[in-house]
DNA sequence: TCAGCATCCACAATTATTTCACGACCTTAT
DNA sequence: ATAAGGTCGTGAAATAATTGTGGATGCTGA
């Protein structure tokens, strides 16, 4: 799980870095607005976690934008401003929790487990898809009964997309958003290349197309 | 939205329950363990909001118990217990959130809110179109009793649009403008071919036709 | 150069949309 | 009353659009 962290205090930033590295957590660390902003874009996080008084854009108006840009990562706020004013800017922006300075790193990490529980479902390391076939999200490994695959990084994007809407349909305007990030090229053969090798190792019935809108991952 | 509050200070669970009808949700008030129990089995709830230090069995427990029965509808713990021991106790028992006592009536609103909003952002939409009937806006299934009907993308635009306006006249004109958007070409045999296909799925009686003007979704 | 990986192409398969021919029903003018 | 002309409904068939597929091509970094 890959967590962008917007925090301008380099001490408490190594400090919480360091922590939930330990917990097993892949940390990118930004020290401003402007840097946070470039990296959601360029990379794919499964949460943010953003500080509110940091150079450049604060974290309130950054998150806004991002969610103005249809970007709907999780985020927790962890600010010292405790206000019930500022409690309330924070969610007005989008946040899915506000975590009141100063924090014990434990609250931290129940929080953000929590939230990732509950917005990947059941997903954790290993994710049953089938009876037969089991995804390690970590290794990105496909185990078939005896077999064992190893998928290509967008195959895994991809796959990771569909499994968190099993049995909802995924239109192509979110796979591309999340699959392609904000890369200008995103064909249309590409993504149906995918969807061909996925089928190929998960079987054609897995993976449903729905015309004109997207697709649909389907537990037996 | 619909929620059960669980909370044995009497003064307190009035306070709040006045506050959350007052926002408009529906609050299901219940003062012991037991009760909730059999609440969270008998109702229908979006949420469960609970006290721990209550009479026969304490939130955590009932929480625990629920989890192990498949029920995830989204919790979220108030209490006193404010020791990062018990807050771990709480996430493991299966909370999205712990909100401390005291606390201020906006912020256990906010928390609420968030938290709905993320559960119900991934949920499919479905209308109920009639006793029968329901309409899945996402992927564009009509559930009748049993069975599954997928639309295709024209039907699926045209009955949204007379849902849109049940019950009152639909014009042609309207229905070319928004079914067929700009194309040049809207003839009104196709139209009919399509009112047709919705028919058999719908019944022959929920789309009238009005002569010379439109159609019309007639609600029983 | 040679692995990976990502993308692209041409054609096949599948599905969606439109068209057609004909029948039912209502309205109106003689 | 009834024939003519219009509007709408219907099943089947033709046409058009979207999606699937095997294999080829291109790119990038050790």
């Amino acid at each position: 799980m890959k967590i962008l962290y917007l925090e301008d205090d380099i001490a408490l930033s190594e400090t919480v870095a360091e922590f939930l590295c330990d917990e097993g957590f892949e940390v990118v660390s930004v020290y401003d607005g402007e840097e946070a902003l470039e990296a959601v874009f360029g990379g794919n996080f499964d949460m943010l976690l953003l500080d509110v008084n940091v150079p450049h854009i604060n974290g309130f108006k950054l998150l806004s934008e991002l969610r103005e840009a249809n970007i709907t990562t999780p985020a927790i706020f962890t600010t010292s401003l405790n206000s019930i004013d500022d409690l309330s800017k924070g969610y007005d922006a989008g946040a899915d929790d506000y975590i009141k300075k100063p924090f014990v790193l434990k609250e931290l990490l129940f929080r953000i487990k929590a939230l990732l529980k509950r917005e990947f479902k059941t997903q954790n390391e290993v994710t049953q898809i089938t009876q037969e076939i089991c995804f390690n999200t970590l290794t990105h490994e496909l185990i078939l009964h005896d077999q064992k695959v190893l998928l290509h990084p967008k195959e895994v994007l991809l796959l990771k997309l569909l499994l968190k809407h099993k049995n909802e349909c995924v239109s192509f305007e979110e796979i591309y958003q999340n699959v392609w990030s904000f890369e200008a090229s995103h064909s249309d053969m590409s993504l149906r290349t995918y969807i061909k090798n996925l089928r190929k190792h998960l079987g054609k019935e897995r993976i449903l197309s729905i015309k004109k809108v997207g697709y649909k991952f389907v537990q037996e």
